[in-house]
DNA sequence: GCCGTTTTCGGCCCGACTGTTTTCAGTCG
């Protein structure tokens, strides 16, 4: 059992609590439970085990006495005591209930006591038939907006890959840009966060126009925006609404006065801003998204800058992709946040590729393309022949390939530095595809899975751990590919690959692209707690493509990486060298 | 159910919006 799966038993327990309407901190302290054991890099099965410390599970913010006792039941038995208990109640159907829109615990009971209504399929019935107008608080307005929703709902459900909504934002906001008297529009939520995915956006936006007597006019405008597909809510200062693609916009106008505040509440996260307003009481304050102020008095001790927040809550400032309520509370009151990565720290991408394979532009064209983005070196790493598919180069090619490279890396004079390389595929049974001889040659060797996907997951890992023996692979390229971490999410298996990786000093590939990225800040904690070598790549697969660096950064930030984690962190391709041969 | 520079008991974050309320409960972020 991971840790995920473990997580989501006390969620789940969390929300049949909440059905049955028990103690809400109670349900809280289960929530708590849930994340911190989400946010865990060691496998807390191998804390539950007989002979292990029991005061380790003790030792995790928010689980207890009771929580612990939890863990070990759901580590034995794969279940716990009260979610049974609460499941002869009702059913695990509601669950799922919880997750339409404007649908609480309170009204998933109440449907179950009053109508028998347990899953989407009875109550669509229910709702269609009028019979949920019958019922105290929901009438025509609300069965329409009901059915709407699960109609979205059965339609997408899933969350948005980063690139697309950082797109999306972009877009609204040249558009409310257009309203006289805004200054300044910033993306706050998951986004700012840096989340591989976002469930919504969240706009926040300031200027003169948002000045509380004169911020209706321009509330209008953005209620008005052309791209809006459906209008979900208008109040004073927000708006909601949703795109055809079905993503969620929330857009705030908020005075100066108070931005900093607005953009610290909305940043979140939840669990962030929660501890930090617990912090505020101790001290004889109250946060809120207006202001930071006197308990007593109302006094606005800070509102117009985040940082000014947190220097009143005597702590450092807290970069939103730490804000996770995993530890940057106590790092910030002690002076102890790393120092995170920026992009100007990388000074190479060691996996691209060209038109020779499967890449849009030529070695030349790249390494002009990496020059103008202040890059001191790149390898080129096209495909080997088992892609066929992406015209694959043998070892003839291959050799040919790399002569080419060379001539690229003299003629730019030592502006950037070209180094030749190579992605080799992982056969089925663990070898590479291209000869040692051929390999030899090449300065990086990323070494990826590219098929057979369907093999059973101990056998995907014994492919790839006798991949990382060959001498000649210098980097494992995405380390299990996303569509085995699907199924195998936090696993035991990239443990010991991430493990034997730092025995043999084989560096592992953080992915920069939002496509093809598969580790996660989780993922590369436990990278950096092994020792690895880590490099964040682009794979571009065109010029365009180098710049999708700065989304693989918020996942270094998010893992606490700092520039020392990285090898291509290093100034020069000579550095770089060295660091990449040298075995531990 | 967790937790402790006022505490081992008594607290536990905050405000906006909606629908159907004539004063508020439920949901959401």
């Amino acid at each position: 059992m991971d840790n995920i799966s473990i997580a989501r038993l006390l969620d789940e327990t969390a929300s049949l609590l909440e059905i049955d309407s028990a103690d809400p901190f109670r349900v809280r302290s289960y929530r708590r439970a849930a994340e911190a054991v989400e946010q865990q890099t060691t496998q807390l099965a191998t804390l539950a085990t007989p002979d292990a410390d029991p005061k380790a599970l003790l030792a995790i913010a928010g689980i207890g006495k009771g929580m612990a006792a939890n863990i070990v039941a759901i580590v034995n038995t794969g279940t716990l005591p009260l979610r049974e208990e609460l499941l002869q109640k009702y059913k695990p159907t509601m669950l799922e209930l919880l997750r339409l829109p404007g649908m609480g615990p309170k009204t998933v009971a109440l449907l179950w006591s009053a109508l028998e209504v347990a899953d989407i399929d009875a109550l669509e019935a229910a709702a269609k038939a009028g019979d949920l107008n019958k019922l105290p608080r929901m009438g025509e307005k609300f069965t329409t907006k009901l059915i709407k929703g699960i109609e979205d709902y059965r339609r997408n459900s899933s969350r948005f890959r980063i690139d697309q909504a950082r797109e999306q934002a972009e877009r609204i906001s040249a558009l409310i840009r257009e309203f006289p008297g805004i200054d300044e529009i910033t993306p706050a939520g998951s986004l700012r966060r840096g989340r591989e995915t976002v469930g919504d956006l969240d706009l926040l936006v300031t200027g003169p126009a948002c000045e509380a007597d004169v911020v209706s006019a321009a509330v209008d405008h953005v209620a008005a925006l052309p791209l809006i597909d459906k209008l979900l809510a208008k109040g004073q200062n927000k708006v909601s609404f949703t795109l055809r693609s079905n993503l969620q916009v929330d857009v705030r106008l908020l005075p100066r006065a108070s931005y900093g505040a607005a953009l610290q509440y909305f940043t979140g996260s939840k669990m962030h801003n929660v501890a930090l307003r617990q912090r505020a009481i101790k001290r004889g304050l109250t946060l809120n998204e207006y202001a930071l102020a006197r308990l007593e008095d109302n006094t606005i001790v800070a509102a117009a800058t985040e940082e000014a927040i947190y220097r009143a809550l005597d702590l450092d400032y807290i970069p939103p992709e730490l804000r996770e309520n995993s530890g940057e509370l106590e790092a910030a009151a002690t002076h102890a946040l790393p120092q995170l990565i920026t992009l100007t720290d990388i000074h190479g991408d060691l996996h691209m590729h060209t038109t020779e394979t499967d890449g849009a532009n030529t070695i030349r064209e790249m390494a002009e393309a990496a020059l103008a983005r202040g890059l001191k070196y790149i390898a080129i790493t096209d495909h080997s022949k088992n892609l066929a598919m992406t015209n694959g180069m043998d070892d003839k090619r291959a050799l040919a390939h790399i002569k080419r490279i060379r001539e690229v890396d003299a003629q730019m004079q030592g502006r950037i530095r070209v180094l030749p390389g190579i992605e080799v595929d992982i056969l089925a049974e663990g070898q590479l595809d291209l000869d040692d001889s051929t390999l030899a040659q090449m300065d990086v060797v990323v070494a990826s899975v590219h098929s057979r996907f369907d093999q059973p997951i101990d056998q995907m890992t014994d492919r790839i751990l006798c991949a990382l023996e060959n001498p000649h692979t210098r980097i494992l390229g995405h380390p299990t590919g996303r569509k085995v971490l699907k199924r195998d999410p936090y696993a035991l298996h990239l443990d010991k690959i991430l493990k034997r990786a730092a025995e043999l000093g084989v560096a592992v590939e953080h992915n920069a692209s939002p496509a093809r990225a598969d580790l996660n800040d989780l993922h590369l904690r436990l990278a950096k707690q092994h020792g690895c070598k880590i490099t964040i790549n682009t794979d571009a697969h065109s010029t365009d493509e180098l710049d999708q660096i700065r989304y693989g950064i918020t996942q270094l930030r998010r893992a606490w990486l700092t520039p020392a984690d990285l090898i291509n962190t290093q100034p020069t391709a000579e550095a770089l060298l060295t660091q990449l041969r040298s075995k531990p």
